[in-house]
DNA sequence: ATTATTATTGAGAATCTATTGCAATAATAA
DNA sequence: TTATTATTGCAATAGATTCTCAATAATAAT
């Protein structure tokens, strides 16, 4: 199935209704790989002239996520992040401090953190959300120019 | 040193100023170890009669983020929540979906992979945010009751 | 101590994100 | 084909955060 499939699956079991105008949105976001925002995703459909108001936009997304065609990744700047799930090999996120670059990387050993976590607390777990930030390579070679590191990195608690 | 003393050597050091109000929004933070928020906190010093305006609080949050008393850990109900990390142990959390309690755990596995990333990719890892969610124990016994699932769990990929 | 400099404060205005009300439209079921 | 009602777009609204600006107060200099 398709992400298409998927939602109209969903749409179905969930006694809603498909429009053009979800599908052109689920189009857009599975058009590359890159996590996006309301608003960038709002002005490239604008720009498209395949325009779709914000309104419809902000309440699409609980249901694509509803339907685990997409997820939350992070709040910046003032608004949510998103990026699509299905076909989108499951992995984490580094933020560098420096440059505000995203890196994403596999990391495999988070299942066993489920998984005990599952086993000690009784716990569930369907989903997680790890995300590492420090420097990159690029900002290590720059070493303190742009870095803005703080100025107390290590604190000696008696 | 206390969370005063590394906020004043952290004011010292980066040329600002301290002020009463900042030490009396630090000393609130670290009277518990719970989660908060700009609103309760706002609410709190406003019942204990040392009122102080949001907008202090709003700027006084980004001088506690980088002098590393306290840091982001959840977006929630539009708005962000902090905790302290000064005398806090540090820990995951588990968001539970069924009744959205936040439950704190012990996790040191992460480290591993913390320092994993640092060697493969090169970067200088300086801390992460790892949030586990699913259902608790509480809410699995209710099964099915008041928790919301989604109707695709799995989707077959071809 | 006193004075000068300028960061900080508080109040409210402004901005920005996200939600909601409503009339028109259109997707589904009958 | 018709009836039902979810969805859309627009505008209004709510809520969080930032900004403006005059008054205040923390530090440095004298």
């Amino acid at each position: 199935m398709n992400e298409i499939e998927v939602f109209r699956k969903y749409v179905k079991e969930s006694g809603l209704r498909n429009t053009p105008e979800r599908e052109v949105i689920i189009e857009e976001i599975f058009l590359t790989h890159d996590h996006f925002d309301v608003d960038t995703l709002y002005l490239c459909l604008k720009n498209k002239k395949c325009s779709i108001s914000k309104a419809s936009i902000y309440r699409t997304i609980p249901l694509l996520i509803e339907s685990g065609l997409i997820k939350e990744v992070f709040f910046e700047d003032g608004h949510m992040h998103y990026e699509h799930v299905l076909g989108h090999e499951h992995h984490c996120h580094f933020r560098c401090l420096g440059c505000g670059k995203i890196i994403e990387f596999k990391e495999d050993e988070v299942m066993d953190i489920e998984k005990k976590c599952s086993e000690s607390y009784g716990f569930e777990v369907t989903g997680h959300k790890l995300e590492l930030f420090g420097y990159c390579r690029e900002c290590l070679k720059k070493e303190g120019k742009d870095r803005k590191v703080s100025t107390i990195d290590r604190v000696d608690v008696d």
